[in-house]
DNA sequence: TATGAATGAGGATTCATTCAT
DNA sequence: TATGAATGAATCCTCATTCAT
C-alpha cells in the first residue's frame, strides 16, 4: 500500500504460535477501530494500545501502517470471494440460474457478510483515494480470476448472453451488486427490509441477464 | 487550562468581485489537486500555493480545510442534480420511458459529467470515512428531494411498478447507476466502450423496471 | 466535514525513571521561562528547546500547552499549602496567636517562597483571564480545605471573633496577605525592607483579628 | 504597551467629533470584550467587528493592539483615582478618620466601581505578565502622585503613625484594599454581603492604622 | 478618513517511525 | 522478540498588520 522507499525489510514472518497470535491481535484491533470509529481514527499508536502491545511490536510484523491496511484488505477481499465460492460450489452448477442468483444474493447480503462489506468499502476507498497501487492490483487480479468463471457460468445458463458484450454485462452485474450491498450499510436507517432488498436485487440481476 | 476560547469565526462573505474571484481560485485549486493527485495530497499550504495566494487568505473564506471540501461536495452534488434535471425537464415527460432512460443515462455518462463523478466519489467517501455529518445530511436532503419525483415518473410510465416496493426499486436504480458511473472512472483502462456501457446501463434499468 | 475525530488522548503516564525525568525537564524549563521572561514568552517550541528535548516529547506527557501550565499551577498551590502547614503543624497550636501569626508571615514572606508567589500570580491571572476552569476549581477546592482549619484556629485563639462574620474575616486575611506578598514581588525596587514588611503584615493581621 | 519598533507613527489625533466618536467606539468595543469574554478573546479583527468599523480604521487611531489596551488601562486607573478623589475632596478632610475610611471604602466597593476594578485586574496582569513598561510606569507615576497625599492625610489624622514606616503602612493599605476589591469580583458566588465586606474592610484599615 | 482583501510569520499539535534497552 | 521513550517533519490555523483603492 506504499509507493515509498524500499530500504530495510526485516519483517518477521511469524512462525511460533505466540507470534502468529500477536499479528492477529494487531489485525483484529485495526478491524475494530475501522468498523467502530472509521479510518480517520486509525493511527499506529492507537492500534498498539487497542491490541495491548507496544508500538515497537507492530513494526516487527508490518512494514508500515499501510501494510496493515493492505493485508486487511486482502483478507477482506478473499473472504468475499470465499462467500461467493461457497454459495455456488455445492454442486449447484446444475441448478437453474434463478436458484444460483438467489443463493449468491442471499450469501452476499447475509448478516455475516456485513462487516466484510463495510471493511471493503472503507479500505478500498482509502486505497483508491491515496493511490495505493498494491491494493488496486489485488482488486484487479481478483477481478481477473473471477471474470472467466462468471462468464462461463453466465453463458452456460443464459445462452442468449453470447450475443452481448459479456465484459460489460459482468461489469454491470458486479458493480450493481457491490453498490447495493454498500448502500445498505452506509444507510443503516434505510426503511427497506432485508427480504425486499434480496428479492429486488435478484430480480434486477435476472431481468438484466434476460434482457 | 481546559476550556478553549470560542472566538467568533470571522469568515468573510465575499462581496467584492475580487474577493469572489479569490474564493473561486481556492475551490478551483482544490478541485485540480483532488482530480490529479487525490485527497491524500490535499493540504492547506499546497492549496494556497496552487491557488497563487497566501495561506491566510484561505481562512478568510473558509472555516477550515474541511469547509473547503464540504463546499466543493455541495457544488458537485448540485451539479449532478442539474444534469439530471436538464436531461428530463425538456418537455420529455411526454416521451416513452425508453427515451427518458436513454437521455438520463446519456447525460450521466457524458464526458462532461466525468469530473463531477470522480469528485463525488472522492469527497463522498472521504466524508463517510470521516463521519462528516454535514455532507451526509446534504446527500440525504438531496435524496429526499429526488425520490418523490422519481417515484412519480416511474409509476406514470411503468404502471406495473405500483405493485412493487417503490422505495426499494428507486434505491436499486440509483445505487446501480451511481456505481457503474464511478466504476468506469476508477478503471480508466477498462475495455468497454462508452457506447456499450450506455446501452447496457439503459438495458439494465429498463429490464429491471419491467421485471 | 464538520465533526472532529475524537482520538483517545494517548498521554504517557511516566513509569520509567527516564520518562519521569523528562517530564520534570519540561516543567522545569517552563518554570524558568515563566519566571525570567513572562508568560508572553511561553510557547511549546521554546519550552522544548529550553528543556533540550524535541517538541513531540512534550505531547507524550501533556495534553496540550495549557496542561503544562495547569500542572505547574497545581504544584505551586500545593507548595504554598505545604509552607503554611509546616509553619503551623509543629505543635504550635499551643502557642499564642501572636507567635502563630509571626511564624506564618515569616514562612510566607521567606525568600524560598518568592518564586512560588510569583508563579502563582503569573499562572493564576493567566487562568482567570482565560477562563480556565480546572485551575479555578483547584483554587476553590484548596480554599474549601483551608477555610475550616483557619476558622477553627481563629476562634480558638481569638474568642471575640465568634461574634463576627468569620467567612468575611478569613477572606480579608487571605486576600490581604496574598496581595502583599505579590505586591512586593511585582515591585522589586520597593524600598521597604523585608523585616519591616513582615512586622507590618503581622501587625495588620493581629490588629484586625482583635478589632 | 509595546517595546517593539518605533518606525512609522502617523496616528491620527482625532479632532472632528466624528473621529472622536470612532475612537470611543473602538475603546468601548474593547471594553465589552474584555469584561464579557476575557483578554483571551481580544483580537483586532474582532474589535473592529464589534465596533462596527473596518480593521483599517483601528490603525488610524492606535499604533497597534497594545496601544488600545494601554490607553484603556490609563483610563481605568484615572477613573479609580477620580473615585477616591471624589470620596475625599468634599471638604471631608475635616472629618474623622473613621468617616473618611468609610467614605473611601464605600466608594471603592460601590457597584459603579466594579467594572473598573475588573478592567484594572485584567489589564494590569496582562501588562505585568507581558512586561509592558508603559503601563507599569503609569502605575508607578500614579503611585507617586498618591503616596504623598495619603501620607499627609494619615499623619494628620493618626498622629501615632509618625513613629511607623509610613511607606510600608501605605503599601499594605493599598494592597489590601485592592485585593479585597478584586477578590470579590473574581469570586462572584462569594457568600459575603457587600455590607459585611465594606464593614470589615473599614475595620481592617482602622485597626491597622491604630495598631 | 475609511475600507477590507491579503499577507505570512508564528505557534500548536499529530503521528509514523526509530532505536536503545 | 518486546518495549516505549523520543523524534521531527508535516500540517493546521491565528491574527496583527499593511496597503491599494
Amino acid at each position: 500500500m506504499s509507493i515509498k522507499k524500499a530500504t530495510k525489510s526485516l519483517i518477521r514472518k511469524p512462525k511460533t504460535d505466540k507470534a502468529l497470535e500477536t499479528k492477529e491481535l494487531i489485525l483484529f484491533a485495526t478491524t475494530q477501530i475501522l468498523l467502530n470509529e472509521g479510518i480517520g481514527s486509525i493511527n499506529t499508536n492507537y492500534i498498539a494500545k487497542k491490541a495491548g502491545i507496544s508500538i515497537g511490536t507492530i513494526y516487527q510484523y508490518f512494514k508500515d501502517k499501510d501494510d496493515i491496511l493492505a493485508q486487511l484488505l486482502v483478507r477482506t477481499i478473499d473472504a468475499r470471494v470465499e462467500v461467493v465460492k461457497n454459495a455456488i460450489s455445492l454442486g449447484m452448477v446444475l441448478n437453474s440460474i434463478e436458484e444460483i442468483v438467489a443463493k449468491v444474493v442471499d450469501a452476499l447480503l447475509s448478516k455475516s457478510s456485513e462487516e466484510n462489506s463495510k471493511m471493503e468499502f472503507i479500505l478500498f476507498s482509502y486505497a483508491i483515494n491515496n493511490k495505493r497501487l498494491l491494493v488496486i492490483n489485488k482488486m484487479k487480479s481478483n477481478h481477473n480470476f473471477f471474470m472467466p468463471i462468471l462468464k462461463l457460468l453466465l453463458t452456460a445458463k443464459v445462452p442468449s448472453l453470447k450475443k452481448r458484450n459479456l465484459e460489460a454485462v459482468s461489469f454491470l452485474l458486479m458493480q450493481s451488486t457491490r453498490s447495493i450491498i454498500t448502500g445498505r450499510i452506509l444507510n443503516p436507517e434505510m426503511k427497506i427490509s432485508d427480504e425486499d432488498l434480496k428479492a429486488e436485487l435478484g430480480k434486477l440481476i435476472l431481468a438484466y441477464l434476460k434482457a
